[in-house]
RNA sequence: GCGGGAGUAGCUCAACGGUAGAGCACUUGCCUUCCAAGCAAGAUGUUGCGGGUUCAAAUCCCGUCUCCCGCUCCA
């Protein structure tokens, strides 16, 4: 994709009313935007493609079966306890030290060092050691177990000589009894001869307060990730709805992010939109979900116009992966403002780290263990009892047990709203060279989005403002918007109305002129082709119909 | 978070210590039968915000906010 200037493109979709700065009038604030009356059809109609192809009528499982798949709307606040049992509370509340030169966080609470000396090790009391590593760890012996494996990394990347030797490991405590300055050792690779901050506090999660009086007992949290509005909610799902494994889960709504630091126009924001999926299912059948939701989150992108060739999907390695996922696929967009393709959305099988994690802190335990009763009751021939209780007095293998009582495994498609928002506009954004009506090449702005995702999917014109055109335009326009966004003009030449148009992204263009008033037949002008044809009136609705299908 | 750049009418920009202006867009009217046409008239500003220097600040200085670019970061 040609790069974008996002300085200009953001002016552009400023121009257009697709996107604002927010409070603009005070000078902004960061990370933070609005849309206007052509962003947030666009948006919607974003939202609403997901929900009609993903909730309402996705495509049949990896082995022809029909997808189960209901919706949810969980509030943005939620308990507190739900963020420290997801584990957001713990990484993202604590106070951490930062190395101001490599960047590395630490909890300032659970940083342990480990002193290298050159063999044999000469130790000098409240003296700083020669050679120092960082890591982050509960206790004692896991930090020096993580000690020598960052070693052995850092030997192996040629940052610290192969000899020597680890002599002592102190607690941030002790360090700074001795007054050093808490050495960084760049816990990713080592090497980095930086210092830590003192003990800052990170909130990476919005805090607010429930109720009139501000205080900590009644601190809360706008959700991080709408994720977990989904786990908590999962038993409510099932005993309301007569679900059985495997289905999904699918929730739209705002998250909350304090990013350190907002960027790329929308990209990177402090407020945002999820659409995200919780797909539950057997722990041995979750890598065929997996593959199933990665193949076709992509797959989506590109029926809606996404020309592939900017589409990636990156398989993370092991040592990117988030604390809950054994595995990821980042399904990335080439946008223009970098060269690297970055993240529109995520797939992840986060096994059940969440259930379990929810079953252990919320203290319903084994509630969130799934029985498969089909299974059960299909297998009876291979058994003496049909009581699951009697079996299991019999010490059935464990893995025979699990074939019917297990905790189920989680695959979650999570797109950003916004970001795609973002993708569609930087792929519709085309200036081509088209010629004016005396044959002169002249510059024309169209954002080329999917007749489905078009904000307006039609503007209905007469030709001249005399003779009729415009009763007969406006009855026309009333018909048509009653089933579609439609915009109705009659200011200025036609040529410009077009060209509005075409900013605007509107896929069609009718036009009511001299013939209509003789034979009721109308010009549909199409928005990429600039080609018109001629069709009775009463077949625009139809012709419409047929782009959105496509 | 660090470094660099920018901020004047809706947009693109000019004015570089001395009356804030142009083009486009916009509004109204006329004229217009298919790709940014023409004519006439009209409206448009806390020069991002706050302070300082000066007889006088869009202009010089300091602070601040926001955006862009490069590093960095991104559960």
């Amino acid at each position: 994709m040609a790069k974008i200037d996002m300085g200009k493109f953001a002016a552009f979709c400023k121009d257009m009313g697709f996107i604002y700065q927010s409070s603009e009038i005070y000078g902004g604030i960061n990370g933070f935007w609005d849309y206007g009356p052509l962003g947030v059809e666009l948006k919607k109609n974003i939202k609403d493609a997901w929900w009609q192809d993903m909730v309402r009528n996705p495509p049949p499982g990896p082995d022809g079966q029909e997808i189960r798949m209901v919706g949810l709307d969980c509030s943005i606040i939620m308990n507190p306890k739900v963020w420290v049992a997801s584990g957001h509370v713990g990484g993202f509340a604590d106070p951490m030290v930062d190395c101001l030169k490599c960047r590395a966080r630490l909890r300032a609470d659970k940083v342990w060092f480990g002193g290298y000396y050159p063999q044999p090790a000469q130790i000098v009391d409240q003296q700083m050691p020669p050679f120092v590593l960082a890591v982050e760890s509960d206790n004692k012996a896991d930090a020096e177990a993580l000690l020598n494996d960052l070693y052995a990394k850092a030997v192996k990347r040629k940052k610290l000589p192969a000899d020597l030797q680890r002599a002592v490991t102190f607690s941030a405590a002790e360090v700074a009894d001795r007054k050093w300055q808490l050495p960084c050792s760049d816990p990713k690779g080592a090497g980095c001869d930086g210092v830590f901050t003192e003990p800052r506090a990170f909130n990476l999660m919005n805090e607010t307060h429930t109720g009139p009086i501000k205080s900590e007992e009644n601190k809360a949290y706008l959700r991080p990730e709408t994720a977990q509005g989904i786990f908590v909610n999962y038993r409510n799902v099932l005993d309301s709805s007569r679900l059985k494994l495997p289905f999904g889960i699918a929730q739209i709504g705002k998250a909350f992010r304090n990013e350190i630091n907002p960027r790329n126009f929308i990209f990177r924001s402090r407020e945002f939109e999820q659409m995200e999926i919780e797909f539950f299912c057997h722990p041995k059948e979750s890598r065929k979900w997996y593959e199933y939701w990665r193949d076709l989150r992509k797959r989506w992108y590109s029926t809606l116009g996404i020309q592939s060739d900017n589409l990636r999907p990156r398989e993370q390695g092991e040592d990117e992966l988030a604390h809950y996922s054994v595995g990821t696929t980042d399904i990335e967009f080439m946008f223009p403002f970098s060269d690297e393709p970055q993240e529109l959305e995520g797939v992840a099988h986060r096994g059940d780290f969440d259930l379990k994690a929810h079953a252990k802190h919320s203290g319903v335990g084994e509630k969130f263990m799934y029985f498969d009763e089909d299974r059960w009751n299909g297998d009876s021939a291979n058994r003496t009892t049909n009581s699951f209780k009697e079996w299991i007095k019999s010490n059935p293998p464990q893995e025979e047990i699990e074939k019917y009582l297990f905790t189920p495994h989680v695959v979650e498609p999570s797109a950003g709203a916004d970001r795609f928002t973002l993708a569609v506009l930087c792929e519709a954004y085309t200036v081509e060279e088209v010629p004016d009506a005396k044959g002169k090449l002249e510059s024309r702005t169209v954002m080329r989005f999917h007749p489905r995702l078009a904000p307006v999917k039609c503007a209905v014109f007469p030709l001249v403002n005399k003779d009729g055109m415009p009763e007969k335009a406006m009855t026309l326009y009333r018909e048509l918007k009653k089933r579609f966004n439609v915009v109705y003009d009659d200011k200025g030449a036609i040529g410009r109305r077009y060209r509005r148009q075409d900013e605007a992204g509107t896929p069609f263009c009718v036009t009511i002129d001299g013939d209509t008033l003789q034979d009721d037949t109308v010009t549909i002008r199409d928005r990429d082709t600039l080609k018109q044809k001629r069709v009775p009136i009463s077949e625009v609705r139809c012709e419409i119909e047929k782009a959105l299908e496509s």
